[in-house]
DNA sequence: CTCCATTCCCGTACGCTGTACTGGAATGAG
DNA sequence: CTCATTCCAGTACAGCGTACGGGAATGGAG
């Protein structure tokens, strides 16, 4: 798993990408590299969103022609792919389990949502059904052994960390939306006061008293640390 | 909010959809409905799924013009917020609160769960924000009415209700994604063999046992209640 | 009735997308 | 040198969202 593998994987079966193909002895030699399109596709969507990211713009970033990329991914949906499975290279877990299963539960969660926020656009990438590759699978590898003083079956411990990733992905989707840099300030103040004309009209009482005895707002950190602990101290081990 | 109001709500403010407009008293009258052709754009997305909903199919299924659409709704992004909460009307509560607030609010994830599963694309639909509309407003003041009992102040209220909805929405999404009807065989096979080859590749001894003892598969739904149950019996009423 | 401002319908057109096709350039083996 | 192999990328096409504008319908005013 160099990731400096070049063309020749656009074959029909999308698991093969990440198994490593032996470069070819005769022919041309590739002149990009699987690695620095997906890194180029990366930046563009941390700097411009995820529909900044076309096949037209990442070439030219990277000074290649548009249909070249076809030789090192197949698709754009595995280009999407392999973009997901480049920045999980940067969930290096801190070190080994300390055997405080929780706290390293909770750790990996933390770690995740600083991943997300620092790639806004991974949920969205997240939400249709990818199958793991390299990086995110060592990862994956990690988080099983947190889990292992649980005693758990596998089948189990997979569908936690399937479910802490769900949970993980869904808040965080919802704090990007209400991130201050996603939401011109005349936009939030219109939503603000469509919801107070609602609240307004009588016939949604709870919702006007909702919004009448807000309490005091935590940071998004709080109330993700408040849920994720909900969560993780309500699994029993066995 | 008849759900039938004519062309002429294209203005800027998306939040001015949801208020009322008064039918204009001179000019030709609207041949179509926002309702009608919302409920096929609906039609298409359970049908094809989302990426099939393209405004020249809703057009075509409704019998009108394609550009007649954009009297109806300024731009296809309103129309997906229109379909969102057009499918919000089928979530009606099955009663007043009953006092049991745990309850009520696991009958409530439960709702929203049987909701997606009937409309899969909504998980992806919802993965961009979206300001409620009126049909999504009276499930959550249903939901605001079951926490009532908490005696929670108004802002801790309205954060418990999105991120149930962020762990339902995460939670059915990974569900449509292992669903048999969404993967071809093949492609579950292939997958199946790529994770038992890295499993056996030595380097992921902790995926590798996973998989090696799989324990009992539980079905989505079990699975699903016994996540719900933890992060609900949780939080308390303080 | 006629006249006309108002309102809506929708054909045409444009720029953008993902990607199939294909011919040409570079490479290493025989 | 010759040639099969491999990769690069220009051209082209169907499909997308939607701006524009002319024509058709409507109802109030005279």
């Amino acid at each position: 798993m160099t990731g400096d593998e070049g063309p020749g994987t656009a074959g029909v079966n999308p698991h093969r990408l990440w198994l490593g193909d032996p470069r070819p002895r005769r022919g041309r030699r590739p002149a990009y590299s699987r690695e620095a399109i997906t890194a180029a596709a990366v930046a563009l969507a941390d700097a411009e969103g995820l529909e900044a990211v076309t096949m037209r713009r990442v070439a030219a970033r990277v000074g290649a022609g548009v249909m070249s990329l076809y030789s090192y991914a197949p698709d754009k949906e595995t280009l999407l792919e392999l973009m997901v499975d480049h920045v999980s290279g940067e969930l290096s877990p801190p070190g080994p389990p300390t055997g405080d299963w929780r706290a390293d539960l909770k750790a990996v969660a933390h770690l995740q949502r600083a991943h997300m926020l620092r790639h806004p656009w991974l949920p969205a990438a997240l939400a249709t059904h990818r199958t793991p590759g390299p990086r995110a699978l060592a990862f994956l590898e990690h988080a099983l052994a947190v889990l292992r003083p649980t005693g758990l079956d596998g089948g189990t411990k997979l569908e936690i960390f399937a479910q802490l990733t769900a949970f993980v992905t869904g808040h965080v989707a919802h704090e990007i939306a209400r991130a201050p840099a996603s939401r011109s300030s005349a936009r939030a103040e219109a939503e603000a006061r469509y919801l107070a004309a609602v609240a307004a009209d009588g016939r949604h009482p709870e919702l006007a008293e909702a919004l009448a005895s807000p309490g005091r707002p935590l940071t998004p950190e709080a109330t993700f640390t408040r849920f994720l602990d909900r969560l993780v101290d309500g699994l029993d081990s066995h």
